[in-house]
DNA sequence: GATGAATGAGATTTCATTCAT
DNA sequence: TATGAATGAAATCTCATTCAT
């Protein structure tokens, strides 16, 4: 890579981490493009040159937000091997990675609330996505040795740890009032997660236990 | 009511009906207000007239969409007496309600993405919330009964109810492409209205057990 | 004049005062119908049934205002009968006049700035001006009296007493920081009433040394 | 300077030059940002790139017209010495510099009706003014030549040389009507300059006079 | 006569995008 | 490649005026 292209990479580097702020604060059209430019101390004509449109920049933002979810890999293959601890890894791994990555939660807000029109256009959807991926082992093993019922249906589970992990951040400012607390805190994130564990397993046992019943 | 006022309240009507099908779709930046006053079929000028401004009638459309939560007060009354049976109808109610009603879940979004700041101005929170409120009631009388641990944290509970429930709708764009299927369909909303009120139900025996076995 | 005749006239009469604050203030084209319908407590459609535009409106009020001139007339013919005095106490009506008429003052102004076309379309210079017609009398008498020159430039007085006494008020914002004195006190304006008398008397009687020596 | 720098330079000064009519002829609320920018050949969001907005677009202007009096130096310092000519000379310079300048006039009189707003922010009264500068001048090395008393108030001199001249440019279309000639005639300056200068000899004077016999 | 609602034209300002260098 | 100037379309909001009662 020659200097010059070295120099390339980086604008371009610098006016998606630009970008990236003041798409995921206020969305593609409360986002103004001259202030991305500010941000990243190019001028708007070299933006243009390098992304195109407003929205393709946007759409490669939300790419380079969602591909971070794959560095979770790593976390998620070091995973103890008794599967109710794995469970609650899991949960933990993805509540700290929501909470580290507030603009990954916020661009899947924007997405949704826009039809998830750049999520189809970009194929989103195929990015590896580690925390899915473990779940669906965790069941799968689980089912082997007869952990949980073959009838367990899975997509409950996954919707579960979504809604209870996804929901907490993306809903905070309105929850926070709701529950009159400061749910940012590391305090009530732990309890948070640790309830979300619990549900998950209990929903597991309940429907063991309905099984052996039947 | 002379016939005048009551024209203008049908002005203002229409006015906020349009505009709660623009905001809630497009958000506070994303909506115009020539679309909004096109779709009223009335002028500018008189929107303005009436509202002030874009921010003020957006302020008003979220209070109204959200003072729908309290019509779902007579059906949260008159539901059965056993507690089990009692929170599978108050899932069951806040479902509907959010199928019913996509503004609501939008303009919730909305909100959050702009830190909840026209909700606290316009102090949306002291809305009745006949959920969250039998919700509670719910649990107090369990208590009572000692069907539930004193212990039992009700935030969780609540936390849980929302996460489930609003996430199925709020990321059902998303949601589809993940699970390959089409959540909308009654079909899948009644196996998660099931799997909820299950996770709800063990959740609460879990601890139970925890509590007798201590 | 019947009741409702009179509740009529006090209509209007409010209209006009309200606009003539706002006129004054803030010039035709700074100034709100709306404002003046809201200071005047009436509503804009009855406004425009008895003045018919902005326009006419700004007329009546140039020619209300003007009118007030030839309230004077009662104090300048009670003038002491020595020319000099006479010419003081002019000097000192006017200044008068126009501090107590500051609507007078900013009227003429917005006036010279439009190119006089209001004052032109509604013959305002005919209006009765006793200053002027004082100012005139007191020279014509001083001829007679061969207290001045027969060849003395009236004009160049008349031009004098309007540019002395006007300009003190209409630049009275620029002036004050330009001497650095506040020019509303009593004291000031006493003196530069003083100062131009004293100007006014000297031009004549300079004027009268040139004629005697000539 | 770069060539894009005149380029740039060139465009603010047409917006200035298109700004300063349009301002001085219908002032700050008459006047249309659209029309300044249609007379300067130049869109509406370029003038706002380099002015931010219609009022400190405004300010400019008023500082730029006000500047112009500070060229009136050199003919200020090269005065014949005896004061009265010099005082004659000056009145002189000062009438033909309102009759050049009419937008000096209307934008000082666009200020006194707005309270000298922007008159105050941008320090306008600092800007060199060489006619009061000298004028304090003359007065100053009069008195040290005892030519005239020391107890002059030269205050009184300033605003009769400013009222006598300014006021005849700015009330000049109502003084037109009231004297029935056309006052912007060379003529009539001519006469008008000469009358000035004999009353602020004949004050001068008069004062002198008094101080003697006192 | 009097009112409050309604209107159309237009004001200032903004914004995504392109040009010229 | 990189830049600052320039643009056209459109956004929010205002205002003199008229309508309907």
């Amino acid at each position: 890579m020659t200097k010059q292209e070295m120099r390339t990479e980086a604008t371009k580097k610098a006016i998606l981490q630009s970008a990236e702020q003041e798409f995921s604060e206020k969305g593609l059209y409360g986002c103004r493009v001259d202030e991305i430019a500010r941000r990243a101390k190019v001028n708007k004509a070299l933006l243009y040159r390098h992304f195109n449109s407003k929205e393709e920049l946007y759409k490669e933002v939300l790419v380079r937000v969602y591909t971070r979810l794959g560095d979770l890999e790593e976390q998620v293959i070091n995973l103890k091997t008794d599967y109710e601890l794995k469970l609650r890894d899991l949960v933990q791994i993805y509540f700290q990675f929501l909470y580290d990555n507030p603009s990954f939660v916020r661009m899947v807000m924007w997405e949704n609330l826009n039809g998830a029109k750049s999520f189809k256009e970009r194929g989103v959807a195929e990015t590896k996505n580690p925390i899915l991926h473990e779940l669906g082992r965790i069941i799968d093993e689980a089912r082997l040795r007869s952990d949980v019922p073959e009838t367990i249906d899975s997509d409950q589970l996954i919707l579960t740890l979504i809604a209870c992990s996804f929901n907490y951040f993306s809903n905070m400012n309105t929850l926070n009032i709701i529950v009159g607390k400061d749910l940012m805190l590391a305090e009530n994130r732990e309890k948070r997660i640790q309830a979300t564990t619990e549900m998950l397993l209990a929903y597991l046992k309940e429907r063991e236990q309905k099984q052996t019943h039947a």
